[in-house]
DNA sequence: TAACAGAGTGTTATAATATAACATTTAATA
DNA sequence: TATTAAATGTTATATTATAACACTCTGTTA
């Protein structure tokens, strides 16, 4: 059983914000929560962001350059990840399905390249919004 | 049958470009390079780059903010595209497997989102590269 | 203990990516 | 021709992300 990983002092700061909040956050929005708590440069955020991509504790928004706390804990540290986006909302949630998982990881492609991760963002209305 | 679509004068500089080149670009990268045809501002390549999208034209590789021409006119324009990408010397290249394609757009989200459209990325090392 | 290494921090500055706003021009069409 | 829609040119600014450097803190080991 792999050791739980100890967080720094930023990190989990950063972590605890991203965690507790709705919807994606951006960085600079981050940081904007954070001063009181005395993080004040933006490098602190990304530094921060960083490991916790590293850890699998957050994941990349690519599309919306924004960030979520991982919901799905068999997300093999950010290996395979899938996300459903509402164009509208902004709302973002983790898919976590194995099976189109697995169908997805199994892919390979004909021009020789093996692949070791893959992100799959899906975008539409939500219930809320259609 | 769809009549051709027609491009503006920037639309067809941009898009020159980004067919000529032999991996992603981006859009700075557009800029510095049509500068002598006389355009200036990023806005004229962000607004360029806009349409070639909603036409399908190019893609947009999001975790790369870069750029590059669809090469395989049945992506439906945009609704469902796929890319595989090197981490090491940065290429790109768009999947195109019908299978892979359909099981994906098939694909119903437990919580009642229809998806529109999505985007999925595969990273790894290419052929030379590994 | 002292020296060292590794990870994390704080800070200033700057690079890279993207959009707002407004005036003008061109092309399509009624 | 008058009216619209699409595209353009331009200046300014917002947003996202990294570079570089000095310092601290912690645990290891010579
Ligand atoms: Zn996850
Ligand atoms: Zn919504
Ligand atoms: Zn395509
Ligand atoms: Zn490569």
């Amino acid at each position: 059983m792999a050791q739980a990983q100890i967080l720094s002092r930023n990190q989990q700061i950063v972590l605890d914000i991203i965690e507790k909040a709705k919807g994606p956050l951006k960085a600079y929005s981050i940081l904007f929560n954070v001063q009181k708590k005395g993080i004040n440069a933006p490098q602190q955020i990304y530094r921060a962001l960083d490991k916790l991509i590293e850890m699998g504790k957050i994941h990349k928004i690519e599309s919306k350059n924004a960030f979520v706390a991982c919901r799905s804990s068999d997300c093999e540290i950010s290996k395979a990840t899938a996300f459903s986006i509402c164009e509208s909302c902004e709302m973002v949630d983790e898919i976590s399905d194995a099976k189109l998982s697995k169908y997805i990881s199994s892919f390979n492609h004909k021009k020789g390249m093996k692949f070791k991760r893959f992100n799959l963002e899906f975008f539409g209305l939500c219930k809320k919004c259609k």
